[in-house]
DNA sequence: CGCAGGATACTCGGAATCGAGTAATACACC
DNA sequence: GGTGTATTACTCGATTCCGAGTATCCTGCG
């Protein structure tokens, strides 16, 4: 991602629209908006000009006419270039054929769970369950509405994508919560154990210098490897 | 996100470290990559001193004593503060309870997919499937060898999240590769046509102007709603 | 006819991001 | 004792991001 000469994925939304026909910026953000496409790539103002911007520093893009209406600030039309459009299906062709590591919000949480005691975070993670099904419901309403409409999967695509990954977060969470209710999540003990003696008022450093004494044989696993 | 003092997710890692002991910024980013948290973090050294710069500005961890041995750089040893810890809390609270908005890479290429024939598109997802199968093994090949070391789930947790969703990622994949190949996706058949008229010559504005004429029955989708 | 409210069309500058670069020390090995 | 490579520990500034703010125009309604 990083070698593109433009990297941020508005820029890929923006040769789309180009490629269509010739528009200016403002048109593009309405077209995007109206297709639902900024369900899938962060649009704002800031963003698409200074985009723009560099796509027609790269030639990727030109401008075709400045037209000014009355004392209307005057809109630039933009019209894609023959190397525009290989950047885009070559990044588009790059986007589709090859994974990349994403920073989760949740990845994040449950890298640092430790840090809150099990029943609190069985709690907290109960919650995202239920805002994750009222999200899905959302979804489903609006894809039902969508087919009303005549819209076929094929302009649907991402979202049936997004609503399949809601569902496999769902799936993951409800798994867990479910263990540490029933305290068969492994090492659960002796991080439930953990926050009663930090409730108790003794310090994180003094537990994990003899964690085996504080906290039993579960504590073992807080010892270095070796 | 954004009403946080300091919004980036390295900062949560931070106050992670320093909740455990005190510690100097190029420690905590050793700690940090020892545990395998940035995996789950995107952790470079720019993000790093600026974050704990902005954490040391809202008092959320304050310098404990600069040392400086030789003519080394000197360090400065942060403690994290008691509005540090309800902030670590609080956050980690909200990164466990509650979704956000995700814009993954693959969501933002499917969003523009009908740019590239419908052939090409199942030859790339089939690629991708590939790719996913192999960092599943990669990340199989990881867990196996931290169970080996005695390392317990509680620890593993947030690599079993990326796990899960790196399989459900390819199940998805793999079922839309099935459809295109099989002909059974909706729509295929006035998407297959269009990029052939295109290859012809035929501009994409002149499909759209009258995509019924050009695309058959199908290309009725490509006419707006009403 | 006047005017509120929405749509149009951007601008701006402060904040965040990032990774290459630097510079000192430690350690191994010949 | 010299040399080369790894590790420690950061710094810097060029880019990128972003969303609140601004200014104009259109439209319908009383």
């Amino acid at each position: 991602m990083a070698r593109r000469r433009v990297s941020n994925p508005l820029a890929l939304a923006v040769l789309s629209c180009l490629a269509e026909r010739p528009m200016h910026p403002y048109e593009i953000s309405s077209t995007l908006r109206e297709r639902g496409k900024e369900q899938s790539i962060k649009l704002n103002y800031g963003s698409l000009y200074s985009v723009v911007e560099a796509l027609q520093r790269h030639g990727l893009i030109e401008p075709r006419e400045t037209a000014r209406a009355g004392k209307r600030p005057e809109r630039t039309v933009y019209a894609i270039t023959q190397a525009g459009l290989d950047e885009f299906e070559d990044w588009l062709a790059e986007l589709l054929s090859t994974p990349v590591k994403e920073y989760l919000s949740l990845e994040a949480g449950l890298a640092f769970m430790p840090g809150l005691p099990p029943d609190v975070v069985a709690r907290l993670l109960g919650i995202r369950a239920d805002r994750l099904k009222v999200e899905l419901r959302a979804v489903d309403a609006m894809h039902e509405q969508a087919r009303q409409q005549g819209l076929v999967d094929l302009f649907l695509i991402e979202s049936l994508y997004r609503r399949h990954m809601l569902a496999a977060e769902l799936e993951f969470v409800e798994k867990t919560v479910a263990d540490l209710r029933a305290g068969t999540f492994p090492g659960v003990k002796a991080w439930a154990r953990l926050h009663e003696l930090r409730a108790e008022g003794m310090s994180l450093e003094a537990i994990f210098a003899d964690p085996v004494r504080h906290l039993g044989e579960e504590g073992r696993v807080l010892l270095p490897p070796e």
